[in-house]
DNA sequence: AAAATGACCAGAATACCACATCGGTCATCC
DNA sequence: GGATGACCGATGTGGTATTCTGGTCATTTT
């Protein structure tokens, strides 16, 4: 029984389900079924640990989409796949929307933090995608920052701003729809 | 000397300069040069004194926009050039910005309450928009809220986020070509 | 001996209460 | 009769007493 990973796992449950702040120590260790000293010799402190929970939850995120991309598919093809993937994955994300629900609500200091890492690193990673698509030509010359920084806030505002104001979540398809109709639409080269 | 309209003023300053809640009804009435009493012949309350400021400010940029719509100008020109008034115009945001600073740092409810109002005006005002561009086949058939929320959302994002992440604010050129270039792109119909 | 544990501590967060502030009224004034 | 500001009740604020929680470490367990 790896007394690590199950701290891991208890930890990854309590931040869901009650964000960052609301969180105890003590709690995590009666999750994981183990003293509350045993976690420091882990984990330096609260915070750390809450850092190796999210970046573990960001590397499946990132692992995830890279084994579906196809190299030989089109942009517009893989942009689309990838972005089913992560509809459908809208599940395992509930730690960011907690995260995200506790930052407006608390203004937590180090949730305010993660998530502009988190946005940081979601960004550098589309980026990095929207680079290879230029430079096979896939898609049009763009600046690759501010393109991603467009798609990741309009993929989060449908996610998470759309509720606020519509009864209705949208449904993946019609996202999904949405978003290969206007935005890797508008980014598609014409052959 | 107009009473009603100088309270109007005066509170609009007020409010620009220290959001909702740290306006405070005698600091509307020395500004407007009235006694408190006053406000209370024009306005039922605060809250009404503060709707009125905002849906004032509301149907300027309208007509400002109504203005500059050529019917004979394509969609994409048409959008062009509303967005880059809005961007012009950012200076007379100051009172939006302000609001959704207060928003977010303090969670004023009547203020959250505004800024969804705000939201849905200019949602359904882009909407019809949109559903003019459909009608005259400029633009692609789509579902114009979805869209109008995409935009304004992607607007959003880059003058009050960006800031947040980015130590410059992106200038306005450089908004306009990535919004023209990829979702104004994305929407024209090819012909 | 090495790892695990929970009582313990200091500092941060919360609850509470006295007090000040503000929205809204209304008797008075011009 | 419209404008006014002193006044009132309710809401918000600041300062303090108390509780809670992250982190340590002497003791126990394996």
């Amino acid at each position: 029984m790896d007394r690590r990973h199950e701290i891991l796992l208890g930890a990854t449950k309590s931040f869901t389900l009650f964000g960052y702040k609301a969180t105890t120590i003590e709690q995590v260790a009666k999750i994981a079924n183990v003293g509350k000293g045993t976690i420091y010799t882990f984990f330096k402190n609260k915070e750390e640990l809450f850092q190796e929970v999210v970046f573990h939850l960001i590397n499946e995120m990132k692992h995830e989409t890279d084994r579906l991309i196809d190299t030989n598919a089109s942009f517009m093809q893989n942009a689309h796949t990838a972005l089913m993937k992560m509809l459908q994955f809208r599940e395992r994300h509930l730690l960011f929307a907690k995260l995200i629900e506790e930052e407006t609500a608390l203004g937590t200091p180090e949730v305010q933090q993660m998530l502009l890492k988190i946005e940081s690193e979601i960004i550098s990673y589309v980026s990095m995608r929207i680079r290879n698509g230029i430079a096979k030509d896939e898609i049009i010359e763009c600046n690759p920052e501010h393109v991603a920084f467009l798609l990741f806030k309009s993929y989060l505002a449908f996610i998470v701003d759309w509720q606020l104001t519509h009864n209705e979540p949208l449904n993946e398809q019609e996202i999904l729809t949405l978003f290969s109709e206007t935005l890797f639409r508008g980014l598609a080269k014409k052959k």
